[in-house]
DNA sequence: GCTTGACCTGAAGTTAACTTTAGCCTTTAT
DNA sequence: ATAAAGGCTAAAGTTAACTTCAGGTCAAGC
């Protein structure tokens, strides 16, 4: 029911050396190991890791994922603290997605335009 | 017609230290200078900085968006391969808008189920 | 029995994008 | 005339998130 470091690397696509960076920086504390000190990864240390890289890649510093970590450690007494954290990195992630969206509008535009644009007509973004 | 750099920080909320580093990195190739040395920015300058910006903060590296620079200044024969960088970034900026929106259907299906899950309950992604 | 492959650690190295520091010049206000 | 404000440079320092390296343990196959 358990997974090697190489076999988590390979089903999640994070090198092994980011697995043991993760581990080190207190990312999985709930991560068992043998008796010799192999990694054992469940089920539920995989889920935890698919979460840590979803909200890493949508800007979550690890910090604050380690943070948030922390508080499910805690217990019931964190959950509210821990769903103002969700809310402001939601808060984060809208404000991705809307600055993202007005870089779209700008590169089209510039796509679109190529041609009647000279050499070294270096315009504002679109929405200026 | 002419910007300090102060002005343009001011202008733009960007540090001066920043600014300097852009000019020092060669995004700025075509700013002029006082025959003492002082930075004159100029509104062309300005408009390519708030492109410089907007790039960055959509995940173009610094590196690529010198390139850009650089084949700005090379002429029309640059235009096709210009063009190509525009649409890969385009592809980058999509890609993001995409898992972007994924991970915020993961938050808001967390923040609406927060109560039933357990503390423990540490759950990969909706989507996956 | 020994080599190969997978695992481990601690420490040092890397990269991007800045920031800070130290030291120096010039223009402006008192 | 002198001190404050703003400009400059080169070089060193910072931070996050990794990666690489050196050196060592263990289990399996020949």
């Amino acid at each position: 029911m358990d997974y090697t470091i190489k076999q988590v690397s390979e089903r999640l696509g994070l090198p092994v050396s980011t697995l043991r960076y993760y581990d080190k920086e207190g990312l999985m504390p709930l991560l068992k190991r043998t008796d010799y000190g192999t990694r054992q990864y469940s089920e539920t240390d995989i889920c935890w890791l698919e979460l840590v890289c979803c909200l890493k890649n949508n800007g979550m510093p690890l910090n604050e994922i380690k943070d948030f970590m922390g508080l499910c450690l805690e217990g019931a007494s964190t959950c509210e603290q821990r769903k103002i954290m969700l809310e402001k990195h939601k808060e984060h992630v809208l404000q991705q997605i809307d600055s993202l969206t007005r870089s779209l509008d700008m590169i089209n535009y510039k796509l679109d335009h190529y041609d009647e644009i000279g050499i070294f007509h270096i315009d504002a973004p679109v929405h200026s």
